[in-house]
DNA sequence: TATGGAAAAGTGGTCGAACCACCCGATCAC
DNA sequence: GTGATCGGGTGGTTCGACCACTTTTCCATA
């Protein structure tokens, strides 16, 4: 009963629209349709994938959106450059997507993990400050489980996006809200290199110091000490346990 | 020839599904529509508006890319809640649209200037670290530029802004730059009450003190010191500097 | 009566063709 | 050179139809 579900999931439904759309992000941020391009009209993308104007029209107004392209009525439409315009949605598809040479870019990853630290820092302090009770009794329990996966690396990483979830809504800040929404894809997509690289990097880690981390974040929640509970976040972002991490940017991709 | 241009800029041409999209997202915002509920149909709205259903589709997708709604083939169109699916490009919105009572969220407005303090601290602390020189030249050449706009309020914001995306540009991060590419329309937006503020508090800052701030910045870009730096822009979210803003929030709404 | 499953109705997804609104470059008249 | 005009190509919108999927209904069956 209480046992967790098989998590079968494989289906996905293909939509022409999102097929087209990750294919042509997928030429530009490789490169071959460069910053001022115009990308071939409507009627020609259509013609050259088979599917109807209407399709490929939803698929451009979604790279609109991401703000890889700008779509002028008259004019066509024009590739921009993603560092200008780009929105914050586009960053899964930047960590996701290998360049020319079929690598991915490290240095993005990076810029993610400092930006984390530091919205997860401000979390954390706005939630111990105005945090209810209900807030507060979710996060001890999603703690506890987290204690019982330690074998179960997928239900880990699960749990621990809840926990960080919950600590982001305890922060009642609908501005962090929204920014863990837009960044929680990545944190869960497989395709990612984050989750590879954290998997990877809790493979080298001891179970006992693992409980042992999470044991003291109880602590700190029931205290609600938010200078101990700062100073744990920080330990996880130490060099000493960045070691894998460091070595994948040292090589600026991977 | 220098003379800064007249900034003409009324015209906007004004999508069909556009103005749909923001109609039905104001009716979801106001909580005409609550989560759960199901719109009506595209072919029902198509109806309604008087339009093809092709715009309508194109309108809900928009909303479905804010994580406003959820479209599922053969079930209908969900409201989903925006705290737990909102996308960041939701946040202007939240701003700029007032309630069933006409008053706009100024706690959002609060959460999303706690959220600005720490990401500029971060991006000044990335920024002194990594900067080029053409870096540094740009920044100082545009608070050069902002000391002669203290008596045009606009183009003392738009400079302003300006600044803002440069230091986020030196920081070298991309997810700062697409972090700040999401939020800048806020910024930017008229009918947005972060401008409205802005330009309110300034009217009560004497010149000189103002002209006095940017000079002390312009000194920290030059020696490149952070620590004065960050106290600079703390000065600026400290709670004497923010006397209008806190009486909003005192209120809840405005 | 409860259950399973087929049929029906309603939904979003895609299609094709046509026309409208707009931008841009070529051409022309001055 | 300058400005106006025009034509071809682009995205924006419309119409009507059909496909794919979900939900509901309801009937045959156990």
């Amino acid at each position: 009963m209480a046992r967790a579900a098989a998590t079968f999931q494989p289906i996905r439904n293909q939509n022409i629209s999102e097929t087209l759309a990750a294919q042509i992000r997928k030429e530009i941020l490789r490169g071959t349709y460069k910053p001022g391009d115009r990308l071939p009209s409507e009627r020609e993308l259509a013609l050259a994938f088979g599917v109807n104007r209407m399709t490929v029209r939803e698929a451009l107004l979604k790279l609109q959106a991401l703000g890889l392209v700008s779509i002028r009525q008259g004019a066509g439409v024009e590739v921009q450059s993603y560092r200008d315009t780009g929105k914050l949605d586009l960053l899964i598809h930047l960590l996701t997507t290998p360049d020319a040479e079929g690598r991915y870019d490290a240095r993005a990853l990076l810029s993610l993990v400092e930006v984390s630290r530091t919205l997860y820092l401000q979390a954390v302090e706005l939630a111990f400050e105005r945090m209810k009770p209900e807030d507060t009794a979710k996060i001890l329990e999603l703690l506890d489980r987290q204690i019982t996966l330690v074998d179960d690396p997928d239900a880990f990483a699960r749990n621990s996006v809840a926990i960080h979830k919950t600590i982001f809504t305890a922060a009642h800040s609908i501005t962090l809200r929204l920014l863990f929404n837009t960044l929680q894809e990545i944190f869960e997509s497989e395709s990612s290199p984050f989750r590879a690289v954290i998997r990877e990097e809790l493979r080298g880690v001891e179970h006992e110091r693992l409980l042992g981390w999470f044991r003291q974040v109880r602590k700190c929640v029931e205290k609600r000490d938010v200078a101990a509970m700062k100073k744990l976040v920080e330990t996880v972002y130490q060099p000493e346990n960045r070691r894998l991490f460091a070595e994948f940017v040292a090589k600026k991709t991977f």
